[in-house]
DNA sequence: ACTGTGTATCACCTATTAGTGACAGCATCT
DNA sequence: AGATGCTGTCACTAATAGGTGATACACAGT
């Protein structure tokens, strides 16, 4: 019993990373967040006018998705890269990122049954993300390949169905999507196919 | 009231695929499973023991994974195609019949959430498929190009996504992927994937 | 006609969910 | 001191979930 509205407000959005993160997206309603909180349920309705209000403030807080420096890599020095590389760099940051972070998969996988708040903060956050690579890749390389918003969105799917796929799955048509050597071939298998499709074009 | 063993058995099975296309496998309890078929839910416990004992013979009396003779084309004549075209054709075709098969799109997202009877048979069907097409594809090619299960893995994750995603949302990374037009260019990408992953190997 | 056997219905239980109204405690201002 | 307002607690409702025991009904064989 606290008596400090702020302070309880913290405690209620804070918990709902720490249940999402324990015990899945399924699990995450009003009683239970308000358990996990220590704080009774009804004051989730008061300072937040209920769950969709709170997970609004959690993605407020949280930067779930990766930024596009984070993605790009620290050595880039424009005009300097191989162009065929670029691409493959990116979407194997991308997996690498997304595989350290546990409650965005959560969120990933929360996106593919229902929209909330977060889901649909995540996929605003994610289509900005994709046109802020792309026209970037389209300045410093003048002319874009043939439907480069296909190929990410192919990649990118990709990358999201394994890492959702691999929380509760070890293996993925015969390719071990739980381990890092599974994963060393998914990479390999990332950077030889933009590799080969840039070379074509 | 029917009095009629098999017959209501055969309604609850039927149920399922019922409500898995109509409200989504969220709603699939046994409440709402006995509603569906028009028929007490203690029926479901004493001929199924209960619900999981529906999805398997569910499971048994459909064939929701397209066969690999479905995927492989009409037109096969060993040795005659195009080595680097064989692989996007099957990817292409399987985009093509999953779009059309809406309950296993759901059971596709379904196996994203939690394992059950239905998703567990869907797993061994998809591994099984993937094997198959692989050691074919070994056959009668001789020696496999590099990693060919991470190439499909890739693949066949990306349609997986982009066709669970597709069935609430109409965009993903700028490309429309509830229409045919967006899909044209996803097929087009997956091909020119696979002919210039080829090509280069 | 009577008795079992299998089929289906009904009525209930417990647990959990989202959501609300009433109340208790403390602080601050008048 | 007393009134007001904010913070937090408690107790409740209604809906829904999975699950079970007792009962009604029809049909077979005797």
């Amino acid at each position: 019993m606290l008596r400090n509205k702020e302070q309880t407000k913290q405690k209620i959005v804070t918990a709902v990373g720490g249940l999402l993160a324990r015990d899945g997206f399924a699990k995450l309603g009003v009683n239970a967040l308000a358990r996990e909180a220590g704080v009774d349920k009804v004051l989730i309705y008061r300072y937040f006018d209920g769950l969709p209000g709170v997970l609004r403030s959690y993605a407020e807080s949280t930067d779930f998705w990766p930024s596009a420096a984070e993605v790009l890599g620290q050595d880039q020095a424009p005009g300097h890269q191989d162009s065929s590389r670029i691409i493959g760099d990116i979407m194997v940051n991308l997996a690498r990122a997304l595989r350290n972070r546990p409650l965005t998969t959560e969120i990933l996988a929360w996106e593919l049954v229902e929209q909330n708040e977060l889901t649909n903060i995540l996929f605003e956050r994610r289509e900005q993300w994709a046109l802020t690579l792309i026209e970037d890749y389209a300045f410093e390389h003048g002319q874009a390949p043939a439907d480069l918003p296909a190929l990410t969105a192919l990649l990118n799917a990709a990358i999201n169905y394994l890492i959702v796929r691999g929380r509760t799955t070890p293996v993925f048509n015969l390719v071990e999507i739980d381990t890092d050597r599974g994963w060393e071939r998914l990479e390999n298998m990332i950077r030889a196919l933009c590799k080969s499709y840039f070379s074509a074009i």
